[in-house]
DNA sequence: TTTAATAATTTGACCCTCAAACTATTTTTT
DNA sequence: AAAAAATAGTTTGAGGGTCAAATTATTAAA
């Protein structure tokens, strides 16, 4: 078979099952509360300080209605606070409450543990060349989606 | 930067965009009612002989509720073709029709073009190790996976 | 001071997912 | 052969996730 259908196929297998993996990690983990998506919206909101709704969304890719209604059900449960802007009363500012930082902390060890699996099973060279195929296949995604954009 | 924090932040980082930007893709082009789910369902049934729910429903990695679902949706829209098997009459048969035959084809040049991004600039070498590299990260994740699973 | 623009929320409609109950059929056991 | 068990799919009910469009509140621009 030629080495594009090859890498195809491993991308599209990988990416999958790191998928499942990740969802099972979270889903089994000390958080069971929270979703996979609960998490995407824990990274980005991060560590640093507050950010408003819209630059979280736009992390994202996804409206900020959509990131209102994850955040309503993370400030239920508390992984989340939220306050008014007294500089401009439009803006919302988000941030990780203790236990929101907590499950960021847990999380982040998956990916520690996740990616020094990966370096272990490579070669130093294998890693250099998964570095920059990632790399690229980052940009590919990146003028994809600029192109896309509605 | 060191080849870890690397790694995590390309990961990260397509994961986040990945399937938005195909979802994208997808919607924008010529067949506007499928959507990316309908898509890996498509990809699923392949261009073979028709399969039965269960063996799709694997390979997705769903239950065959799920799949039943999305094979309604998808035999409505006229993509799919469902049979019942005459050998075995509990077993339902899929497969593709014209109609999502092409829709197959056209994603897949989606899919080319991804590699043909990666692929551009890496040597022959540069190529075989990283085809190299993934399937061993197959195989690692195949494994981490039956080794979770509920 | 009216008019624009901006930030976020709400609403209504779909899509995706699962577990559990159910139907139909085939296979195994007795 | 009849009864029981296993198998393949579908249905149902409930919970998330997503968007576009309408709405509210506030700030910036004319």
């Amino acid at each position: 078979m030629d080495i594009r259908s090859t890498l195809n196929e491993m991308l599209v297998r990988l990416f999958r099952i790191v998928n499942v993996i990740e969802e099972r990690a979270i889903r089994t983990g000390e958080y069971k509360d929270v979703t996979a998506n609960d998490m995407h919206v824990i990274e980005a909101i991060g560590m640093d300080e507050a950010k408003n709704m819209t630059s979280v969304a736009r992390l994202l890719d996804v409206t900020t209605g959509t990131l209102t209604i994850a955040v309503n059900s993370l400030v239920k449960k508390g992984y989340v606070d939220r306050v008014r802007s007294e500089a401009d009363r439009r803006v919302v500012l988000i941030s990780l409450s203790e236990k929101g930082r907590k499950a960021y902390l847990h999380h982040s060890r998956f990916h520690d543990r996740m990616i020094e699996a990966i370096v272990e099973e490579l070669t130093d060279e294998e890693q250099q060349v998964l570095e920059k195929a990632l790399t690229k296949l980052n940009k590919f995604f990146m003028t994809t989606a600029d192109r896309t954009k509605s």
